[in-house]
RNA sequence: GGGCAAGUAGCCAAGUGGCCAACGGCAACAGACUGUAAAUCUGUCCUCUUCGGAGUUCGGUGGUUCGAAUCCAUCCUUGCCCA
């Protein structure tokens, strides 16, 4: 099976530039994605960009990741009603460089002619001066190519507007196109389908300026059968940086998909064969209650982003908090409650427990809740529970018989966050 | 520069002198049901609260009024039309 092929059946294929899967089948190809920097960490929105370059490089070819320091500048204005804040130079360098350190754990940066490359725009871009850029570039794509494109079109009706800085954006993607065609030899680009008009923009300049010939997929956007917007959580965005969303977090995150989403996203975003996921979707169909296509689906991406070891701690943790929902909050040993990896905890001060302190002020100082009538609602519409118990009254005090092995207090806020309170 | 229209909570959007912390929808969070699913139903959804209330909101500023999101002035932003 070839790329496209194969990332057609992934779902993975939205528009395609006829030719391209010829050029893939003739030579190896240079082929790249823009990210955007506009945060020092990507989230999984970006995963499937990074998927593309992934199986670009699998399938023998060179992927390349730019990272958009100067466009990032500019904002694209695809699929945005508004126009976009504008980051200075100290943030998007910044997070060029997180980004950078992300992208090199999944590509491999050492494979001789095949080996991933990085580059910035920025570079190519912060010594052209704007007159050389409208003389050399801007000649030879016309407003009117320029309006016709959809992001352009939906602003110019809709009652907003748009900056000339936006308009212009088409134009610099473009151009990062046409130089890495003039400079890199790269004949591909890849990224999501809002990017499809940026793209071709993109193959127009080569054409035109270069008379060369440059092709290019884009990957539908990921969506949710709810509508809801892919990779949030009540908690914001799921990152791929540990630090800001942890490996438990994340690989709960996959594990709470719904049966609709988690069947397309398995083979987007793993590597799993057809038949393999077809066992998969078959075993689920048996018995869906057993969430065997959740948990592999969790299981594959989280073991592919962070790695086996936080793999196996986000499973502990996972099966000590869910597997056996019914057991005592008192059979988990000190260890268990020490070793969960991934939910928060805090320490709060054991003399006002052993006082004894009401259930709302207690959740507020534990930090659980950022005010004490947030927390008294939560609590009066049946949403925590203490030690696995849920709290029938405002009134209930926290007092030293509730710790567990004489110090800790597990709450729970709804069913799946989790807090362990330590008393010191 | 001139004319017209608009700016309301995360988003969309009603309200055009008191009954307005502001109808409704979406999103979000929680509860019931369930499979840590979906759908459905229920509650919460500006901030704080001793749950009685208290405080700050309707682009900004100043004013009229006992009382303004609502009226007036002015400024800012955006769109449309004209120059």
């Amino acid at each position: 099976m070839n790329l496209i092929e194969e990332l057609r059946w992934r779902g993975m294929i939205q528009d395609i530039m006829p030719g391209t899967e010829d050029l893939l089948s003739k030579e190896v190809v240079s082929g790249y994605v823009g990210f955007d920097p506009t945060a020092d960490s990507l989230h999984i929105g970006s995963l499937v960009p990074i998927l593309l370059l992934v199986h670009l490089q699998k399938a023998g070819h060179k992927p390349v990741a730019l990272v958009g320091g100067a466009t990032g500048m500019v904002g694209d204005p695809s699929g945005k009603s508004e126009e976009r804040n504008l980051l200075d130079e100290a943030t998007l360098r910044h997070n060029q460089e997180g980004i950078k350190k992300q992208l090199e754990k999944f590509l491999d940066f050492g494979a001789g002619e095949r080996s991933a490359e990085m580059v910035n725009n920025y570079d190519w871009f912060k010594g052209y001066s704007f007159l050389n850029f409208i003389r050399d570039v801007g000649k030879h794509i016309t407003v009117n190519y320029m309006m016709a494109k959809d992001s352009v079109k939906k602003r110019i009706e809709g009652d907003t507007g748009m900056s000339f800085t936006e308009f212009t954006y088409q134009l610099v993607q473009g151009y990062d196109f046409l130089w890495l065609y003039e400079n890199k030899n790269c004949k591909l680009q890849m990224g999501g389908s809002d990017q499809w008009g940026n793209i071709v923009t993109g193959t127009e300049l080569i054409r035109r300026k270069a008379g060369g010939e440059a092709f290019a997929f884009t990957c539908p956007l990921i969506t949710k059968a709810d509508g809801g917007k892919f990779g949030k959580t009540e908690k914001g965005n799921v990152w791929l940086d540990p630090l800001k969303t942890s490996s438990y977090l994340f690989y709960q995150f996959w594990l709470n998909a719904s049966d609709e989403d988690a069947a397309k996203w398995i083979r987007i975003f793993t590597f799993l064969s057809k038949d393999e996921i077809d066992a998969i979707l078959a075993a689920h169909k048996q018995d869906a209650g057993k969430r065997i296509l959740q948990k592999r689906l969790a299981e594959e991406i989280t073991r592919f982003v962070h790695g086996d070891e936080e793999l196996s701690k986000a499973i502990e943790t996972t099966e000590k908090l869910f597997a056996n929902q019914h057991a005592s909050a008192e059979s988990l040993s000190v260890e268990d409650l020490e070793g969960m990896d991934g939910i928060i905890k805090s320490d709060f001060a054991k003399q006002k427990i052993e006082t004894g302190i009401d259930i709302v002020s207690f959740l507020a100082e534990a930090n659980i809740f950022s005010s004490k009538g947030e927390a008294r609602k939560t609590v009066q519409g049946g949403g925590i529970s203490i030690n696995r118990k849920k709290v029938e009254s405002e009134k209930l005090k926290i007092e030293s018989s509730l710790l567990l092995h004489d110090q800790y207090i597990l709450v729970q806020k709804g069913k799946k966050n989790y807090y362990l309170v330590k008393a010191v």
